[in-house]
DNA sequence: ATATAAACCAAAAAGCAATTGGTCGTTTAC
DNA sequence: GTAAACGACCAATTGCTTTTTGGTTTATAT
Protein backbone atom coordinates (compact mmCIF):
# COMPACT_ATOMS: atom_id res chain seq x y z
CA UNK A 1 0.00 0.00 0.00
CA UNK A 2 2.53 2.64 1.13
CA UNK A 3 5.72 1.76 -1.48
CA UNK A 4 3.58 1.05 -4.05
CA UNK A 5 6.94 1.72 -6.44
CA UNK A 6 9.14 -0.94 -5.70
CA UNK A 7 11.84 0.93 -8.17
CA UNK A 8 14.95 0.02 -6.45
CA UNK A 9 15.43 -2.89 -4.11
CA UNK A 10 13.65 -2.28 -1.02
CA UNK A 11 15.88 -3.57 1.50
CA UNK A 12 18.70 -0.94 0.65
CA UNK A 13 15.74 1.93 1.83
CA UNK A 14 15.04 0.61 4.91
CA UNK A 15 18.24 0.46 5.46
CA UNK A 16 19.04 4.10 5.26
CA UNK A 17 15.96 4.51 7.12
CA UNK A 18 16.56 2.18 9.82
CA UNK A 19 20.50 4.12 10.31
CA UNK A 20 18.19 7.78 10.18
CA UNK A 21 16.12 6.26 13.03
CA UNK A 22 19.11 5.00 15.00
CA UNK A 23 20.58 8.48 14.39
CA UNK A 24 18.15 10.86 15.99
CA UNK A 25 16.74 8.40 18.46
CA UNK A 26 18.22 8.00 21.57
CA UNK A 27 19.10 4.75 23.07
CA UNK A 28 19.47 3.65 26.29
CA UNK A 29 22.38 3.68 28.09
CA UNK A 30 22.82 -0.46 27.13
CA UNK A 31 22.33 0.67 23.67
CA UNK A 32 19.04 -1.77 23.71
CA UNK A 33 16.97 -0.64 20.61
CA UNK A 34 12.89 -1.34 20.49
CA UNK A 35 12.31 -5.24 20.22
CA UNK A 36 11.79 -5.64 16.26
CA UNK A 37 7.67 -6.14 16.63
CA UNK A 38 7.61 -2.68 17.69
CA UNK A 39 10.75 -1.08 15.76
CA UNK A 40 8.90 -2.48 12.64
CA UNK A 41 5.56 -1.31 13.55
CA UNK A 42 7.25 2.08 14.44
CA UNK A 43 8.91 2.45 11.29
CA UNK A 44 6.11 1.49 9.41
CA UNK A 45 7.56 -1.68 7.60
CA UNK A 46 7.07 -5.32 8.09
CA UNK A 47 9.19 -7.33 10.31
CA UNK A 48 10.59 -9.47 7.50
CA UNK A 49 11.75 -6.24 5.98
CA UNK A 50 13.04 -5.40 8.92
CA UNK A 51 14.94 -8.29 9.83
CA UNK A 52 17.13 -7.97 6.37
CA UNK A 53 18.14 -4.58 7.46
CA UNK A 54 18.97 -5.53 10.26
CA UNK A 55 20.85 -8.61 8.98
CA UNK A 56 22.77 -5.87 6.83
CA UNK A 57 24.22 -4.13 10.17
CA UNK A 58 25.23 -6.81 11.96
CA UNK A 59 26.82 -8.51 8.94
CA UNK A 60 28.44 -4.66 9.50
CA UNK A 61 29.50 -5.21 12.84
CA UNK A 62 27.03 -2.17 14.41
CA UNK A 63 24.83 -4.23 16.02
CA UNK A 64 24.67 -7.84 17.82
CA UNK A 65 21.62 -9.73 18.22
CA UNK A 66 20.83 -12.36 20.87
CA UNK A 67 17.06 -14.42 21.48
CA UNK A 68 15.53 -13.65 24.59
CA UNK A 69 17.90 -10.54 25.10
CA UNK A 70 17.30 -8.11 22.29
CA UNK A 71 19.24 -6.14 19.87
CA UNK A 72 22.09 -3.72 21.06
CA UNK A 73 24.22 -1.19 19.42
CA UNK A 74 28.01 -1.60 19.44
CA UNK A 75 29.89 -4.60 19.41
CA UNK A 76 28.95 -7.67 20.98
CA UNK A 77 30.68 -8.04 24.50
CA UNK A 78 33.52 -10.41 24.81
CA UNK A 79 32.20 -13.14 27.52
CA UNK A 80 34.38 -14.46 29.83
CA UNK A 81 37.40 -13.53 28.83
CA UNK A 82 38.12 -14.88 32.61
CA UNK A 83 38.29 -18.90 31.34
CA UNK A 84 40.41 -20.22 33.64
CA UNK A 85 41.72 -22.90 31.42
CA UNK A 86 42.71 -20.15 28.57
CA UNK A 87 44.53 -18.24 31.60
CA UNK A 88 46.36 -21.05 32.88
CA UNK A 89 46.88 -22.37 29.60
CA UNK A 90 48.77 -18.57 29.02
CA UNK A 91 50.39 -18.20 32.55
CA UNK A 92 53.01 -20.46 34.06
CA UNK A 93 53.82 -20.80 37.68
CA UNK A 94 56.30 -17.92 37.95
CA UNK A 95 53.63 -15.33 36.48
CA UNK A 96 51.29 -16.69 39.33
CA UNK A 97 53.74 -16.11 41.77
CA UNK A 98 54.71 -12.72 40.66
CA UNK A 99 50.56 -11.93 40.03
CA UNK A 100 49.87 -12.85 43.92
CA UNK A 101 53.02 -10.78 44.93
CA UNK A 102 51.16 -7.65 43.61
CA UNK A 103 47.56 -8.40 44.50
CA UNK A 104 47.16 -9.95 47.92
CA UNK A 105 49.32 -7.56 49.66
CA UNK A 106 46.62 -5.34 48.65
CA UNK A 107 43.85 -6.75 49.22
CA UNK A 108 45.47 -7.91 52.51
CA UNK A 109 45.96 -3.98 53.24
CA UNK A 110 42.61 -3.24 52.36
CA UNK A 111 41.40 -6.71 54.80
CA UNK A 112 43.07 -4.74 57.29
CA UNK A 113 40.58 -1.63 57.37
CA UNK A 114 37.12 -3.51 56.99
CA UNK A 115 37.92 -6.81 58.53
CA UNK A 116 35.14 -7.84 61.09
CA UNK A 117 35.79 -9.42 64.42
CA UNK A 118 34.11 -12.72 63.11
CA UNK A 119 36.25 -12.22 60.18
CA UNK A 120 39.62 -12.23 61.91
CA UNK A 121 38.12 -14.89 64.90
CA UNK A 122 37.68 -17.36 61.42
CA UNK A 123 41.58 -16.27 60.63
CA UNK A 124 42.52 -17.44 63.94
CA UNK A 125 40.66 -20.36 63.63
CA UNK A 126 42.15 -21.33 60.33
CA UNK A 127 45.96 -20.52 61.96
CA UNK A 128 45.19 -23.27 64.57
CA UNK A 129 43.75 -25.88 62.40
CA UNK A 130 46.53 -25.48 59.90
CA UNK A 131 48.79 -26.03 62.65
CA UNK A 132 47.33 -28.56 64.10
CA UNK A 133 46.89 -30.69 60.50
CA UNK A 134 48.25 -34.01 60.29
CA UNK A 135 48.76 -33.78 56.29
CA UNK A 136 50.11 -31.72 53.88
CA UNK A 137 46.08 -31.90 52.43
CA UNK A 138 44.89 -30.21 55.42
CA UNK A 139 47.57 -28.05 55.99
CA UNK A 140 46.85 -26.86 52.33
CA UNK A 141 43.32 -26.72 53.12
CA UNK A 142 43.63 -24.76 56.09
CA UNK A 143 46.29 -22.38 54.15
CA UNK A 144 43.91 -22.02 51.19
CA UNK A 145 41.27 -20.89 53.50
CA UNK A 146 43.16 -18.33 55.50
CA UNK A 147 44.03 -16.69 52.19
CA UNK A 148 40.32 -16.34 51.01
CA UNK A 149 38.67 -15.61 55.00
CA UNK A 150 41.23 -12.13 54.60
CA UNK A 151 39.77 -12.08 50.59
CA UNK A 152 36.24 -11.88 52.25
CA UNK A 153 36.83 -9.82 54.72
CA UNK A 154 37.59 -6.97 52.33
CA UNK A 155 33.80 -7.24 51.78
CA UNK A 156 34.72 -6.25 48.15
CA UNK A 157 32.38 -9.58 46.22
CA UNK A 158 34.76 -8.26 43.08
CA UNK A 159 37.85 -8.28 44.93
CA UNK A 160 36.98 -11.74 46.28
CA UNK A 161 36.17 -12.83 42.64
CA UNK A 162 39.06 -11.33 41.51
CA UNK A 163 40.84 -13.34 44.23
CA UNK A 164 38.74 -16.14 43.52
CA UNK A 165 40.22 -16.28 39.80
CA UNK A 166 43.75 -16.07 40.68
CA UNK A 167 43.61 -19.17 42.99
CA UNK A 168 41.50 -20.86 40.54
CA UNK A 169 44.51 -19.93 37.68
CA UNK A 170 47.14 -20.90 40.78
CA UNK A 171 45.66 -24.53 41.12
CA UNK A 172 44.82 -25.46 36.94
CA UNK A 173 48.40 -24.23 36.51
CA UNK A 174 50.83 -27.52 36.43
CA UNK A 175 53.35 -26.68 38.50
CA UNK A 176 55.13 -29.71 37.32
CA UNK A 177 56.28 -32.61 40.02
CA UNK A 178 57.52 -29.91 42.67
CA UNK A 179 54.41 -31.08 44.85
CA UNK A 180 54.21 -31.45 48.29
CA UNK A 181 55.93 -33.96 50.15
CA UNK A 182 54.21 -36.64 51.97
CA UNK A 183 55.06 -36.09 55.36
CA UNK A 184 53.12 -33.92 57.96
CA UNK A 185 54.19 -30.37 58.15
CA UNK A 186 56.67 -29.48 61.03
CA UNK A 187 55.93 -27.33 64.06
CA UNK A 188 58.79 -25.03 62.80
CA UNK A 189 57.43 -24.60 59.21
CA UNK A 190 57.91 -21.18 57.98
CA UNK A 191 54.12 -20.00 57.53
CA UNK A 192 53.38 -20.19 60.50
CA UNK A 193 54.77 -17.75 61.91
CA UNK A 194 54.31 -15.43 58.94
CA UNK A 195 50.64 -16.31 59.04
CA UNK A 196 50.60 -15.17 63.10
CA UNK A 197 52.24 -11.89 61.51
CA UNK A 198 49.36 -11.27 59.12
CA UNK A 199 46.70 -11.59 61.10
CA UNK A 200 48.09 -9.61 63.90
CA UNK A 201 48.50 -6.88 61.70
CA UNK A 202 44.96 -7.02 60.44
CA UNK A 203 43.65 -7.41 63.58
CA UNK A 204 45.88 -4.11 64.98
CA UNK A 205 44.29 -2.28 61.73
CA UNK A 206 47.92 -2.00 60.72
CA UNK A 207 47.45 -1.43 57.05
CA UNK A 208 50.79 -1.10 56.08
CA UNK A 209 52.01 -4.22 58.53
CA UNK A 210 49.36 -6.22 57.02
CA UNK A 211 50.43 -5.52 53.60
CA UNK A 212 54.10 -6.17 54.30
CA UNK A 213 53.94 -9.14 56.06
CA UNK A 214 51.73 -10.69 53.32
CA UNK A 215 54.46 -9.96 51.05
CA UNK A 216 56.95 -10.99 53.31
CA UNK A 217 54.98 -14.23 53.49
CA UNK A 218 54.85 -14.76 49.71
CA UNK A 219 58.11 -13.79 48.92
CA UNK A 220 58.99 -16.79 51.38
CA UNK A 221 56.99 -19.40 49.77
CA UNK A 222 58.34 -17.96 46.63
CA UNK A 223 61.91 -18.86 47.76
CA UNK A 224 60.79 -22.13 48.81
CA UNK A 225 59.33 -22.85 45.16
CA UNK A 226 62.71 -21.94 43.69
CA UNK A 227 64.97 -23.93 45.80
CA UNK A 228 62.87 -27.32 45.30
CA UNK A 229 62.36 -26.24 41.44
CA UNK A 230 66.78 -25.98 41.69
CA UNK A 231 66.42 -29.18 43.82
CA UNK A 232 64.22 -31.43 41.28
CA UNK A 233 66.36 -30.15 38.40
CA UNK A 234 69.69 -31.42 40.21
CA UNK A 235 68.37 -34.76 40.49
CA UNK A 236 67.58 -34.42 37.03
CA UNK B 1 33.14 -14.09 76.89
CA UNK B 2 33.87 -16.70 73.95
CA UNK B 3 34.57 -20.08 75.14
CA UNK B 4 34.80 -20.03 78.91
CA UNK B 5 33.00 -22.49 79.65
CA UNK B 6 33.36 -25.68 77.67
CA UNK B 7 29.77 -26.62 78.50
CA UNK B 8 30.10 -30.32 77.38
CA UNK B 9 27.22 -31.82 78.74
CA UNK B 10 23.94 -30.74 76.78
CA UNK B 11 25.63 -29.63 72.92
CA UNK B 12 27.78 -32.38 73.16
CA UNK B 13 25.65 -35.11 73.42
CA UNK B 14 23.55 -33.75 70.08
CA UNK B 15 26.84 -33.56 68.70
CA UNK B 16 27.64 -37.18 68.81
CA UNK B 17 23.91 -37.94 67.68
CA UNK B 18 24.10 -35.91 64.76
CA UNK B 19 27.66 -37.52 64.22
CA UNK B 20 25.92 -41.07 63.95
CA UNK B 21 23.05 -39.61 61.66
CA UNK B 22 25.56 -38.56 59.42
CA UNK B 23 27.19 -41.74 59.68
CA UNK B 24 23.99 -44.23 59.13
CA UNK B 25 22.15 -41.94 56.95
CA UNK B 26 22.38 -41.65 52.63
CA UNK B 27 23.00 -38.47 52.20
CA UNK B 28 22.31 -37.25 48.52
CA UNK B 29 25.25 -37.38 45.81
CA UNK B 30 25.47 -33.38 46.78
CA UNK B 31 26.06 -34.36 50.44
CA UNK B 32 23.00 -31.98 51.35
CA UNK B 33 21.65 -32.80 54.18
CA UNK B 34 17.70 -31.97 55.24
CA UNK B 35 16.96 -28.43 55.92
CA UNK B 36 17.31 -27.34 60.35
CA UNK B 37 13.98 -27.61 60.60
CA UNK B 38 12.74 -31.13 59.37
CA UNK B 39 16.64 -32.19 60.63
CA UNK B 40 15.66 -31.20 64.25
CA UNK B 41 12.47 -32.34 64.35
CA UNK B 42 13.67 -36.08 63.25
CA UNK B 43 16.62 -35.98 66.04
CA UNK B 44 13.61 -35.01 68.42
CA UNK B 45 16.04 -31.93 69.60
CA UNK B 46 15.23 -27.96 69.12
CA UNK B 47 16.60 -26.32 66.31
CA UNK B 48 18.63 -24.33 68.98
CA UNK B 49 20.37 -26.92 69.99
CA UNK B 50 20.60 -28.38 66.76
CA UNK B 51 22.18 -25.00 65.30
CA UNK B 52 24.69 -25.48 68.03
CA UNK B 53 26.06 -28.89 67.04
CA UNK B 54 25.73 -27.94 63.45
CA UNK B 55 28.24 -25.28 64.52
CA UNK B 56 30.49 -27.66 66.17
CA UNK B 57 30.88 -29.59 62.84
CA UNK B 58 31.24 -26.50 60.93
CA UNK B 59 33.84 -25.26 63.38
CA UNK B 60 35.93 -28.46 62.35
CA UNK B 61 35.25 -27.94 58.58
CA UNK B 62 33.40 -31.04 58.18
CA UNK B 63 30.55 -29.16 56.54
CA UNK B 64 29.13 -25.92 55.57
CA UNK B 65 26.23 -24.01 55.66
CA UNK B 66 24.70 -21.07 53.27
CA UNK B 67 21.35 -18.96 53.44
CA UNK B 68 19.15 -20.53 51.05
CA UNK B 69 21.28 -22.93 49.91
CA UNK B 70 21.19 -25.66 52.67
CA UNK B 71 23.75 -27.73 54.66
CA UNK B 72 26.49 -29.93 53.30
CA UNK B 73 28.72 -31.87 54.00
CA UNK B 74 32.41 -31.52 52.73
CA UNK B 75 34.14 -28.39 52.17
CA UNK B 76 32.83 -25.41 50.32
CA UNK B 77 33.18 -25.63 46.96
CA UNK B 78 35.36 -22.53 45.57
CA UNK B 79 32.97 -21.30 43.49
CA UNK B 80 34.73 -20.10 40.67
CA UNK B 81 33.76 -16.43 39.95
CA UNK B 82 34.76 -16.12 36.39
CA UNK B 83 31.71 -15.57 34.98
CA UNK B 84 31.78 -11.56 34.59
CA UNK B 85 28.09 -11.59 34.68
CA UNK B 86 27.44 -13.27 37.73
CA UNK B 87 30.58 -11.04 39.28
CA UNK B 88 28.27 -7.64 37.99
CA UNK B 89 25.57 -8.52 39.23
CA UNK B 90 26.57 -9.13 42.79
CA UNK B 91 28.96 -6.14 42.23
CA UNK B 92 27.87 -2.16 42.18
CA UNK B 93 29.94 1.12 40.75
CA UNK B 94 31.11 1.31 44.37
CA UNK B 95 33.18 -1.63 45.11
CA UNK B 96 34.31 -1.58 41.60
CA UNK B 97 35.72 2.26 42.22
CA UNK B 98 37.39 0.84 45.73
CA UNK B 99 38.73 -2.59 43.54
CA UNK B 100 40.54 -0.61 41.05
CA UNK B 101 42.23 1.50 43.61
CA UNK B 102 43.28 -1.81 45.30
CA UNK B 103 44.17 -3.34 41.98
CA UNK B 104 45.86 -0.55 39.10
CA UNK B 105 48.08 1.07 41.23
CA UNK B 106 50.13 -2.07 41.74
CA UNK B 107 50.06 -3.00 38.29
CA UNK B 108 51.31 0.56 37.50
CA UNK B 109 53.80 -0.39 40.02
CA UNK B 110 54.81 -3.36 38.41
CA UNK B 111 54.34 -2.10 35.04
CA UNK B 112 57.37 0.63 36.15
CA UNK B 113 59.48 -2.35 36.41
CA UNK B 114 59.03 -4.29 33.26
CA UNK B 115 57.54 -1.69 30.56
CA UNK B 116 59.40 -1.90 27.41
CA UNK B 117 60.16 1.11 25.14
CA UNK B 118 57.57 -0.37 22.96
CA UNK B 119 54.98 -0.05 25.38
CA UNK B 120 55.75 3.45 26.72
CA UNK B 121 55.67 4.95 23.26
CA UNK B 122 52.27 3.25 23.19
CA UNK B 123 51.21 4.43 26.37
CA UNK B 124 52.22 8.09 24.98
CA UNK B 125 50.16 7.69 21.86
CA UNK B 126 47.01 7.07 23.82
CA UNK B 127 48.07 10.22 25.68
CA UNK B 128 48.09 12.44 22.14
CA UNK B 129 44.83 10.90 21.00
CA UNK B 130 42.84 11.35 24.09
CA UNK B 131 43.84 15.15 24.10
CA UNK B 132 42.71 14.74 20.54
CA UNK B 133 39.54 13.44 21.28
CA UNK B 134 36.42 15.18 19.62
CA UNK B 135 33.52 13.18 21.85
CA UNK B 136 33.79 11.81 25.16
CA UNK B 137 33.14 8.06 23.59
CA UNK B 138 36.75 8.38 21.75
CA UNK B 139 38.53 9.86 24.81
CA UNK B 140 36.90 6.58 26.90
CA UNK B 141 38.48 4.18 24.07
CA UNK B 142 41.89 5.84 24.45
CA UNK B 143 41.38 6.04 28.13
CA UNK B 144 40.74 2.34 28.33
CA UNK B 145 43.22 1.68 25.90
CA UNK B 146 46.17 3.48 27.70
CA UNK B 147 45.33 1.68 31.24
CA UNK B 148 45.44 -1.79 29.38
CA UNK B 149 48.45 -0.68 27.97
CA UNK B 150 50.20 -0.16 31.56
CA UNK B 151 48.48 -3.64 32.49
CA UNK B 152 50.06 -5.53 29.33
CA UNK B 153 53.53 -3.38 30.19
CA UNK B 154 53.81 -6.01 33.27
CA UNK B 155 54.50 -8.65 30.67
CA UNK B 156 52.08 -10.93 33.07
CA UNK B 157 49.32 -12.63 31.50
CA UNK B 158 47.86 -13.16 34.77
CA UNK B 159 47.94 -9.84 35.87
CA UNK B 160 46.47 -8.52 32.18
CA UNK B 161 43.55 -11.28 32.77
CA UNK B 162 42.31 -10.14 35.98
CA UNK B 163 42.94 -6.71 35.07
CA UNK B 164 40.52 -7.30 31.88
CA UNK B 165 38.18 -9.47 33.97
CA UNK B 166 38.02 -6.28 36.59
CA UNK B 167 37.88 -4.02 33.71
CA UNK B 168 34.83 -5.86 31.88
CA UNK B 169 32.99 -6.00 35.22
CA UNK B 170 33.35 -2.10 35.25
CA UNK B 171 31.75 -2.33 32.07
CA UNK B 172 29.02 -4.76 32.90
CA UNK B 173 27.68 -2.90 36.33
CA UNK B 174 24.53 -0.73 35.93
CA UNK B 175 26.19 3.03 36.60
CA UNK B 176 22.54 4.41 36.71
CA UNK B 177 22.16 7.90 34.86
CA UNK B 178 25.41 9.45 35.57
CA UNK B 179 26.82 8.91 32.37
CA UNK B 180 29.68 10.83 30.60
CA UNK B 181 28.04 14.72 28.89
CA UNK B 182 27.51 15.11 25.24
CA UNK B 183 30.29 17.78 24.70
CA UNK B 184 33.72 16.89 24.14
CA UNK B 185 36.40 16.67 27.06
CA UNK B 186 38.24 20.27 28.12
CA UNK B 187 41.81 20.80 27.72
CA UNK B 188 41.92 21.29 30.66
CA UNK B 189 40.29 18.10 31.79
CA UNK B 190 42.09 16.40 35.01
CA UNK B 191 42.92 13.22 33.55
CA UNK B 192 45.06 14.29 31.25
CA UNK B 193 47.66 16.01 33.35
CA UNK B 194 47.39 12.65 35.43
CA UNK B 195 47.66 10.42 33.13
CA UNK B 196 50.97 12.37 32.11
CA UNK B 197 51.98 12.03 35.21
CA UNK B 198 51.94 8.57 35.36
CA UNK B 199 53.51 7.91 31.88
CA UNK B 200 56.42 9.53 33.24
CA UNK B 201 56.67 8.08 36.52
CA UNK B 202 56.48 4.14 34.24
CA UNK B 203 59.36 5.81 32.13
CA UNK B 204 61.54 6.83 34.74
CA UNK B 205 61.58 3.36 36.47
CA UNK B 206 60.09 5.26 39.33
CA UNK B 207 57.87 2.40 40.42
CA UNK B 208 56.60 3.87 43.85
CA UNK B 209 55.65 7.20 41.76
CA UNK B 210 53.79 5.53 39.08
CA UNK B 211 51.68 3.90 41.76
CA UNK B 212 50.86 6.78 43.52
CA UNK B 213 50.22 8.82 40.63
CA UNK B 214 47.67 5.82 39.21
CA UNK B 215 46.67 6.00 42.79
CA UNK B 216 45.89 9.66 43.11
CA UNK B 217 44.19 9.46 39.22
CA UNK B 218 41.64 7.03 40.84
CA UNK B 219 41.40 8.77 43.21
CA UNK B 220 39.95 11.82 41.23
CA UNK B 221 38.02 9.88 39.42
CA UNK B 222 35.94 8.87 42.52
CA UNK B 223 35.78 11.95 43.58
CA UNK B 224 34.33 13.04 40.25
CA UNK B 225 31.92 10.22 39.98
CA UNK B 226 30.25 11.28 43.58
CA UNK B 227 30.32 14.54 42.80
CA UNK B 228 28.13 13.66 39.82
CA UNK B 229 25.93 10.91 42.10
CA UNK B 230 25.33 14.15 44.45
CA UNK B 231 23.99 16.32 41.41
CA UNK B 232 22.14 13.59 40.11
CA UNK B 233 20.41 12.85 43.21
CA UNK B 234 19.57 16.42 43.61
CA UNK B 235 17.86 16.86 40.32
CA UNK B 236 15.50 14.55 41.82
C1' DA C 1 19.30 -18.79 83.79
C1' DT C 2 18.54 -21.59 80.05
C1' DA C 3 16.21 -23.69 76.68
C1' DT C 4 12.36 -23.56 73.65
C1' DA C 5 9.25 -22.04 70.41
C1' DA C 6 7.74 -18.80 67.32
C1' DA C 7 8.32 -14.96 64.28
C1' DC C 8 10.99 -12.41 61.21
C1' DC C 9 14.87 -11.47 57.83
C1' DA C 10 17.61 -11.67 53.68
C1' DA C 11 19.82 -14.75 50.43
C1' DA C 12 18.96 -18.20 47.27
C1' DA C 13 16.17 -21.25 44.57
C1' DA C 14 12.15 -22.63 42.06
C1' DG C 15 8.36 -21.84 39.44
C1' DC C 16 5.72 -19.00 36.16
C1' DA C 17 4.38 -15.65 32.78
C1' DA C 18 5.92 -12.31 29.46
C1' DT C 19 9.34 -10.88 26.14
C1' DT C 20 12.35 -11.51 22.17
C1' DG C 21 15.14 -12.96 18.17
C1' DG C 22 14.81 -16.81 14.97
C1' DT C 23 12.05 -19.90 11.88
C1' DC C 24 8.42 -22.00 9.23
C1' DG C 25 4.03 -22.18 6.65
C1' DT C 26 0.26 -19.89 4.60
C1' DT C 27 -1.81 -16.01 2.52
C1' DT C 28 -1.73 -11.81 -0.14
C1' DA C 29 -0.41 -8.53 -3.62
C1' DC C 30 1.34 -7.01 -7.97
C1' DG D 1 4.73 -16.53 -10.34
C1' DT D 2 7.29 -14.56 -7.22
C1' DA D 3 8.22 -12.11 -3.30
C1' DA D 4 6.52 -9.69 0.42
C1' DA D 5 3.47 -9.87 4.45
C1' DC D 6 1.32 -12.03 8.08
C1' DG D 7 0.63 -15.22 11.64
C1' DA D 8 1.98 -18.97 14.42
C1' DC D 9 5.35 -21.24 16.81
C1' DC D 10 9.99 -22.14 19.16
C1' DA D 11 13.63 -21.74 22.47
C1' DA D 12 16.44 -18.60 25.03
C1' DT D 13 16.14 -15.07 28.27
C1' DT D 14 14.26 -11.89 31.48
C1' DG D 15 11.41 -10.31 35.23
C1' DC D 16 8.44 -11.29 38.79
C1' DT D 17 6.43 -13.94 42.59
C1' DT D 18 6.51 -17.61 45.78
C1' DT D 19 8.88 -20.92 48.44
C1' DT D 20 12.76 -22.63 50.85
C1' DT D 21 16.64 -22.04 53.95
C1' DG D 22 20.19 -20.63 57.22
C1' DG D 23 20.63 -16.77 60.46
C1' DT D 24 18.72 -13.65 64.06
C1' DT D 25 15.68 -11.79 67.39
C1' DT D 26 12.02 -11.91 70.86
C1' DA D 27 8.93 -13.57 74.04
C1' DT D 28 7.74 -17.45 77.01
C1' DA D 29 8.16 -21.14 79.98
C1' DT D 30 10.54 -24.42 82.87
Amino acid sequence: MLNSHPDTHPAQGIVTQLRAYLAQTDLPDDGRLPPERELSAALGVSRTELRKALDVLEAEGQLWRHVGKGTFMGSRPLDTFADIAALARRSNPAEVMRARLVIEPEITRAAAFTATPAAISEMRLCLTRSRQAETWRQYEGWDTRLHRTIAEATQNSLLLGLFDTLNAVRRAVTWGRLRTAPVRPLPTHHSFAEHDAIVDAIEHRDMAGAAAAMRAHLQTVERKLLEKQMRAANED
